[in-house]
DNA sequence: TGCCGTTATTGAATTGGTGTCAATAGACTG
DNA sequence: CAGTCTATTGACACCAATTCAATAACGGCA
């Protein structure tokens, strides 16, 4: 069919176009259905070449989810200034838009991960830390939570909880707005700091 | 090697044995390691009579996840009895419980369902209703919380909540007891009630 | 402008697991 | 104890993952 002469591009054009066109892909299919035959197709080149710059199918996942992970830490990076509880609102509500946005992508993402190897698994988790570990980086005072082995677990689920309350919501938001949802999702992290024993 | 002559059961002992061994099997590996081939070589029979009664391997897959499904909703059915606060904690203890002592195959589940098809999404969130809803269920007065659409998403983000709480914390114990644990996930649910605006 | 070397890229062959199906052989029945 | 039903098998077709020796763009140099 298109036999148009071969194109050679540098390494790190051909890999960057590559993860791009993986993570884009993950819209419309989830991570097991972004097989070595579509991406190839996809991207017009030969299924060796993929094997030439990422060594199996396991090690372009990976990539591609750290690629998507990356995007999303990018976007819901926090403000360098302003009051605790401010930069957690401000940050969460970067967080829903992304997720609002790139809605069957991040779901694409979420379930590949959880469902994926070890490796696929703490990428995501690296990114989760993004939306909270940073915000309460700068929180040294203790302003809204102390650093305690119960508080770090809390967080963690409060993290967990804020996921699936977007991912639910974007499938079916009726009933709750958008300021709703935000609302919530900030006033929970204190609510949740306040239930732990001690 | 076990030449063994071929055994013959009943269609149901069959089905029965194949979902038995499938589901201890996902202690030791993921879902999609659970090949056929290494299911056959377990229950010692051929790869053809996983197709006979199953069809295809995605629906042995839901086949098992129903069956480990069924277990969890099982053995933490909450009592029929009681206030429905002490009606709660005592699901949920069962519930903590039982991931503890079923931890990887708990996890295979999870993962498995999370990362596989809608049909397995389904099977795992009648699971996770199993958890919730039923508690609820009775509780018509309305005495923890009213049916709103802003109540149910926050029920399932609070389940979302309890399930990585209790993972996170099985996987590492260290600083925080069972009781605290407990006590955390049953005080956060009317915690998180108190957050819902309006 | 044209040759040359480097190396990005290909495609054919191999491997491994999924799924199909006609043939085989337990167990029950008369 | 032969006959029937059907649980069970094993060989084969098929598709996706993976390997690797051969090929051909592109930049440099004359």
């Amino acid at each position: 069919m298109t036999a148009t002469t071969r194109v050679r591009l540098s390494p790190e054009e051909r890999r960057s176009q590559l993860l791009d066109l993986g993570v884009r892909l993950l819209a419309t299919r989830s991570l097991d259905e972004l097989s070595i035959d579509v991406l190839a197709e996809e991207a017009g080149i030969s299924r060796g070449l993929l094997y030439h710059y990422f060594g199996n199918k396991h090690a372009f996942h990976e990539a591609v989810v750290r690629r998507a992970a990356d995007d999303l830490i990018a976007q819901t990076a926090p403000p360098a200034q302003g009051e605790p509880l401010e930069r957690l609102l401000t940050s969460v509500t970067a967080y829903v838009d992304y997720v609002v946005t790139n809605y069957e992508g991040y779901l694409s993402l979420v379930k590949g991960a959880a469902g994926g190897n070890d490796t696929l698994r703490e990428i995501y988790d690296e990114a989760r830390s993004a939306l909270t570990d940073r915000v309460f980086r700068e929180d040294a005072q203790g302003t809204i939570i102390t650093d305690t082995p119960t508080a770090r677990l809390v967080v963690r689920g409060w993290a967990a909880m804020t996921e699936e309350l977007v991912i639910t919501w974007r499938a079916d938001p009726s009933g709750v707005s958008r300021e709703e949802l935000l609302e919530i999702i900030a006033a929970s992290l204190p609510a949740l700091v306040g239930v732990i024993p001690g």
